[in-house]
DNA sequence: CCCTTGACCAACG
DNA sequence: GCGTTGGCCAAGG
């Protein structure tokens, strides 16, 4: 079986439990690619559009959205996770939402 | 094949 | 807190 890192991203993605986030690091590092961040959010970004993969549970390190302010992705990433029940403080959201433990 | 570009990150200065 | 550097991987020119 030859998964490739895409197919190893989605399955972790899909692992995050509702109400919670995770980092980009993460889940490369869970996917088994260390310090492959970039390519988790490459990965995301050409999602179909039908897709149920909770792409909005991924954060950055610094616990805010990886999106222009104000841009139409950050409003419905932001809008999606507080319907989880995610909390914000300004664009940073609440420490003890996070997934996995981190820092 | 080389180079650049990303929803990134940690380590430094 | 800010800017730089090096690391990873895939896609596109």
């Amino acid at each position: 079986m030859t998964e490739s890192n895409q197919q190893r991203i989605w399955q972790v993605v899909s692992q995050i439990p509702e109400g919670k986030i995770a980092s980009y690091g993460q889940v490369a590092a869970q996917a088994g690619i260390p310090q492959a961040a970039r390519l988790v959010g490459n990965v995301l970004r050409k999602l179909p559009e039908g897709s149920n993969l909770p792409w909005h549970r991924v954060v950055n390190s610094q616990r805010k959205i990886s999106f222009p302010i104000g841009s139409p992705a950050y409003q419905e990433q932001k809008q999606r996770l507080l319907l989880e029940g995610i909390v914000f403080n300004k664009e940073k959201i609440a420490i003890n939402h996070l997934a996995w433990h981190y820092l």
